[in-house]
Parts: C-alpha cells; structure tokens; sequence
DNA sequence: GAGTGCCG
DNA sequence: GTAT
C-alpha cells in the first residue's frame, strides 16, 4: 500500500502554469502572473534607473538598509534621519520620481482585479534591488493615505523567502517562497499585516544574474 | 512617535 | 530552527 502524497496539492490552471494561493485573509500569491511581460518590466525598471539610480536609504534609527531602492510614479517612498514618508521629488535629485511605465500599472492592475481587488490604481511604486545576502526585516507598509487599497508585490529573478505575518509583531510569519513573476497581494483584513524577505540565497537567474528586483505598488496619496 | 537595522 |  502507498500513500500519493500529491494528492492534495493544489492543481495549476490552464494558463501556461498559473495559479494562484492563498496565504491568508485577503492575501494571495498569483504564481507566473508577470512571467510573460519580465522582459518589457526588466527594460522598463533600467529606464526608471537611468533617471532615479537605485541607492541605499537610511532609517531613522540610522542604519543603512541592504536592499537598494528607487521609485517611479507621482509618489516615491523614502527613509532618512526624519523618519519614512512618501515625497513627489527624489531626494536625490530635487527632480520628480519617473513616471509609472504603462505596463507596471497594467500589470498592477491586472494583479489586484485577479486578487479580488478591482479598481486598483497605484500612484507609487517602490522598486528595490536585493543581492545575496540582503533581506528587509519584518514591517506594515503602513505610510499610505489610503489603506483600503491593496499592496501588489511582483517578483523578478532570483527566489526568495517572503515573510508573512498577522497584525502582530509577534505573529510567527508563514515562509512563502516566491520565483520569478511571481506576485504577492495583500489588502482588505492583510492590509496591515507585517511581511519581509529572509537573507537572500546565492543563485544566478537566466534574466537578471544575481538580482532579486522586487516591484511593490500602492496606493500612496 | 518609532520605525523596513545589526549581532551571537 | 530561535533568542529581542
């Protein structure tokens, strides 16, 4: 007698491998949803980089963060000596942040409406490059004006641990791995729920080497 | 009004 | 794996 210790798994649809999970009240992983446009995402975020270099912000505690971040949209997240905020200028640069490509708020969209959150419109998006090693400890995203719009994660390149916990600090986060387009979308009762990436491991991807670029929209103003 | 940070 |  053997057991099919398979059986139970959930069955991919029919769309070229996708599917999705839920990974608590709200929350859901769309496995391969951004797989087809990784490409066109890949050229978009090295144009926003062309005009907003990715660099390493400092919290308020004063400790430089390991993940390297920029931004595009009308609002950009940053952290400095002040505290965290969302700033229409680059800091850096006095200028504006880039403006959203179309096929990051497409995709956005397109994410948040599978997810069960239709009518989602980001007005920022918070690029962050990881390299092995680097993590972003657990935190709310919790500096959004508007917290009944969702957050949408898209994953490009190498795999990581996504941390997902409750409303506590305390809360034993799930370890969620997530692979190349890959996204993440948490809102309604998750909205605030603490997340994070564990140390990334060492890996080399077809498409972006050995990077991790993590693409987190919202809903900022 | 601190905090997406570090360590063994 | 965890400890704060």
């Amino acid at each position: 007698m053997t057991f099919d210790l398979f059986d139970n798994l959930p069955e991919p649809d029919s769309r070229g491998g996708e599917h999705s999970e839920a990974i608590g009240p709200g929350a859901v992983v769309l496995r391969g949803f951004a797989l087809s446009r990784a490409l066109a995402l890949r050229q978009a975020i090295e144009q926003v980089h062309a005009q907003a270099p990715f660099r390493h912000l400092v919290t308020p505690g004063g400790f430089r963060m390991s993940v390297a971040m920029t931004n595009c949209g009308t609002l950009g997240w940053v952290s400095d000596e002040r505290g965290y905020r969302y700033d229409p200028n680059d800091p850096d640069s006095g200028r504006p942040w880039p403006a959203m490509p179309a096929v990051f708020v497409e995709l956005a969209r397109e994410a948040a409406a599978a997810a069960g959150y239709p009518g989602f419109v980001p007005d920022a998006c918070l690029i962050n490059r990881y390299t092995p090693g680097t993590r972003l400890s657990l935190h709310q995203d919790r500096n959004e004006r508007d917290l009944h719009a969702p957050i949408v994660s898209v994953s490009l390149g190498l795999p990581a641990v996504f941390l997902f916990g409750g409303a506590r600090r305390a809360d034993r986060p799930a370890r969620i791995r997530v692979a190349h387009g890959d996204i993440v979308v948490w809102g309604g009762p998750s909205r605030l729920f603490y997340h994070g990436i564990a140390p990334l491991a060492d890996g080399d991807h077809p498409l972006l080497g050995t990077l991790r670029l993590n693409l987190t929209f919202r809903k900022a103003g």
